[in-house]
DNA sequence: ACTTTGTCTGTTATCGCTAACCTCTCCGAT
DNA sequence: ATCGGAGAGGTTAGCGATAACAGACAAAGT
């Protein structure tokens, strides 16, 4: 207040700051001391309101933006929750993203995104990366991880949960849905109706342990039917609506007597259901289809196809949930397990009971 | 390595720190000072070949995750770009991140995703919010923020690149296509083919700017040619295909005689399409179509809708290379403007020339 | 032998903010 | 009058890294 600086006068009113403004500059305009500034900007503490008004009025004039990085460091706390996914192209992880959102909007954390592609080095590089911001939990798709990222998540400190999937040992808690019983469901339902020559489609298989071990589970049930899987046929890339039309044609022509396609998700499924339904070829009773993870896009289909819902929504909650709470410390132990229970969804392209 | 820490013998050989590792931990470690960890890590100046392995085999062993917080405070640099989107869950911004994402992997910078739902106050929130973080550069979709979103962006002191649109005033540089003119060419494109009852059916039309553009230089190039709007319907929410059959049914109902819609995207214009294959209603020749974005899911469709190629990945690549300059020094003037050229894909919803 | 040069490594002072502690005033209870 | 304690705000010391400068030492030049 007392010290002036000398400020050439311009017409301007504002007066661009070249240099970031910093808590001393709002202390200095508003007449306060620093840590002031920082109590009235973070509502913590006893402030005066005639204070508190002057100095968010400071502030807001300057057109001041905190830093949160000094923050972080003073208070060594980080409203961050890192999230990784294999891909966002996909249907499937925007809507986990949803759930995610949904309940930690009303917290102060902050999801982070990291998107890995399927590749266990790039897992690694992206932990590694999100990890040096030290973020206050972290949400990750898939219980497979190379060595070196389990060990950088247990010894991160933070609650880390591993969605989308409960085959297999967590690092500490787990949100997901069995995909080797998902595939057993689906291969009984596809029996129970009376399909016998089945055959599958996969995408990205090798890398998408989810796919595979859905594909595990399938053939485990029809073997224990005494049915094997009677052509496969697998792809990565491009469109996959309209990959999943080439592989129908593929399969079809290929193995005349199949009476059942079973996709290792939706978006090829539709892609199937499509191009049967330009051949004229008659959906149930011909051919049976069925995909998974119950995208909304199906709603739209002029048949619906049979899927089984993964919960994709409720997994990002739960997990977000637990995040938060124990960040807020209301959950103190960690290591829960929260299997959610896929929903078949018989749609229109499983024959009906017979 | 002269003070020894009383700690707990067990059986086990790995110690878990409960207080997470800093620097000092590896210095102490391998026997040198901060500084030189601290070189060997980010390779920088000059350290022997002895003390670098020696410091890399600590800094393993131990497992230490630099902290970047204190890196960046330190530095005042900040190795993210800050990216703002009005949705993740549409097939457009996943394929500007890929393009983003492709240009950001060859340099040091990482992109960090903030979301808005095409609401302005989200807008503001979520870029005070990276700003915060003291991001390198920022991305931020459509030209229209708020008086303090704008005030906010040229105050960071970072480059910013609007993406998307170029029917505005950016704030600094910008790169899209002209929505206004992709409205107006497919006008002509479909009055050429000689439709004249026109529909349009769009999405979230008070929200999204540039869907808004594209039906005003609609409108307008019809108008040029004496021709009006004949109906139009709008929604929001909901899956998109099936959203866009029923609005399809309801517009045709409604009005009889129209022989062409118009959609504001792909997936409502597929919804349409697939009700109108479904209907047994003969497309092109009895009704035309056409949606706007060219995703890539259009080509598994029964029919291939037409369309016009918004570039996306072009855009996100554009945009990070322009960041990506400016932050290397590569590139020192601000203020560039890149507008790429939408591509009509008239696919065969349309007729044929007449 | 003595400076010069370059290579390698250490020391010191921030970066912008917050935790923790401290001071001062004022007011009611005793 | 004295004291306790709440309210309002200031002071000091880091948080964990890096920039910038400052040695130490060995090889090289004169």
């Amino acid at each position: 207040m007392t010290d002036k600086k000398i400020i050439p006068m311009t017409d301007d009113i504002e007066i661009p700051p070249r240099r970031p403004l910093t808590l001393r500059d709002v202390s200095e305009a508003s007449g306060v001391s620093e840590m002031t500034v920082s109590r009235v900007l973070r509502n913590r503490g006893d402030v005066s309101l005639a204070t508190r008004e002057k100095v968010l009025k400071a502030a807001k004039t300057l057109g001041y933006v905190p830093n949160k990085i000094a923050g972080a460091l003073a208070s060594s706390r980080v409203n961050l929750v890192a999230v990784i996914i294999p891909s966002m192209s996909n249907m499937v992880f925007p809507e986990v993203m949803t759930g995610i959102s949904e309940v930690l909007d009303d917290t102060p954390l902050q999801p982070v995104v990291g998107v890995t592609n399927y590749l266990p080095e790039k897992e690694e590089e992206v932990l590694f990366e999100m990890l040096s911001w030290r973020p206050s939990g972290v949400i990750i798709a898939g219980l497979e991880h190379s060595d070196a990222s389990r060990a950088m998540l247990k010894a991160a400190g933070v609650p880390v949960v591993e969605i989308m999937d409960v085959d297999g040992e967590p690092v500490d808690a787990v949100v997901g849905i069995s995909h080797r019983r998902a595939g057993r469901e689906m291969a009984r339902a596809i029996v129970k109706s009376g399909y016998r020559n089945i055959g599958f489609l996969g995408t990205k298989m090798p890398l998408d342990h989810r796919a595979r071990k859905r594909f595990e589970g399938f053939t485990e049930a029809l073997a224990k039917e005494g049915i094997e899987v009677m052509d496969q046929e697998f792809y990565s890339g491009g469109s996959a609506l309209a990959k999943g039309r080439e592989m129908t044609e593929t399969m079809l022509q290929r193995s005349e007597d199949i009476d059942f396609l079973y996709y290792s998700n939706d978006m090829i499924g539709a892609g199937g259901l499509l191009y049967c339904l330009d051949q004229g070829i008659k959906v149930p009773s011909d051919l049976g289809l069925a995909g998974f993870n119950g995208v909304e896009l199906l709603d739209g289909l002029p048949r619906k196809l049979a899927t089984m819902d993964s919960g994709r929504k409720a997994i990002g909650r739960e997990a977000a949930r637990i995040i938060a709470g124990r960040i807020d410390g209301s959950i103190t132990e960690g290591g829960q397990r929260i299997e959610l229970t896929p929903k078949l969804e018989p749609g229109e392209t499983l024959r009906r009971y017979r």
